[in-house]
DNA sequence: AGGATTTAAGACTATTTTATCTTATTTTAT
DNA sequence: ATAAAATAAGATAAAATAGTCTTAAATCCT
């Protein structure tokens, strides 16, 4: 069941892993993140440049630039950064596949399907990225394979 | 959020179809569901061929042959389905991709996640394509767009 | 000023998924 | 027997997703 597609992954590690680092500069360059987390950084600038366009990261170019958050990392949840790379109908789909599926014509599993997606999109809109990385920090969960 | 590959939503809805259609023979033809449903007559096939060999459905060939369940409907489940086309694995993955996630070595949201896919585990589990059918009649839901 | 470093942007390639097409094989009815 | 109806199987094509490469632009440092 792959439920995000592999730019969301990469995106989330990569937030994920910029929260856990508390430097002196708030910049963390792409291409230190891809190879601490064995990300194409090509693949990962892509997905950067769209954050970054939404308000969810800042970037400076140069010599020790790189991207920062552009807010505070508890004030980011999983749902910003989702919704911006999947596209904003992410949590609107059908099990099945149907087009328009919704309370006036639903599918034969839109009952349970929409409970089931708005428990997901409870629990994303309610997880930052500090939470996360915290949750790691403490318990020495890995954000790479 | 795509969750179901086009090949399973087709199997389920063309399955529902069958388990909706009481007529005299037991056996539809593929190409009347595949009409029906505006799917694609031999990607349906493709699927259905290895429905028939996992045992959820027979085939007959020759005129007025086609496919039936071998088992009655009441007693097949989603999670049968869904097993077959999306693979054995399908109810452990990890949301960030992580190989290996697990209680041993958990990514940031295994436990949500855990709890999450439990849920539609079970929905699969319990929902049986005669209970879809009869709530698709009742309920006069529609399988196709 | 000039070179090194880093993001930005877009073209390009590869892989996977989805869909179609073609040909064979099996079965039934006449 | 033969024709018709259906599945079986694999080659091929199209589309979506994933990943790579190249060039440009900005910034810093000496």
């Amino acid at each position: 069941m792959k439920v995000l597609s592999k730019a969301c992954v990469y995106g989330l590690r990569a937030l994920i892993y910029m929260a856990l680092k508390k430097g002196d500069s708030p910049y963390v360059s792409i291409g230190e993140i891809s190879e601490e987390l064995d990300i194409s950084f090509h693949f990962l600038t892509k997905t950067f440049q769209s954050l970054t366009e939404k308000g969810i990261l800042k970037s400076y170019r140069g010599p020790s630039g790189g991207v920062a958050f552009a807010q505070p990392p508890e004030a980011i949840f999983l749902i910003d950064v989702v919704k911006i790379i999947e596209g904003e109908g992410f949590f609107d789909s059908c099990l099945l596949g149907l087009p328009g599926c919704g309370e006036a014509a639903p599918c034969p599993v839109h009952d349970f399907w929409k409970e089931a997606r708005g428990a997901m999109k409870r629990e994303f809109e309610t997880t930052s990225l500090a939470g996360l990385a915290d949750k790691v920090s403490r318990q020495r969960l890995r954000i790479s394979e």
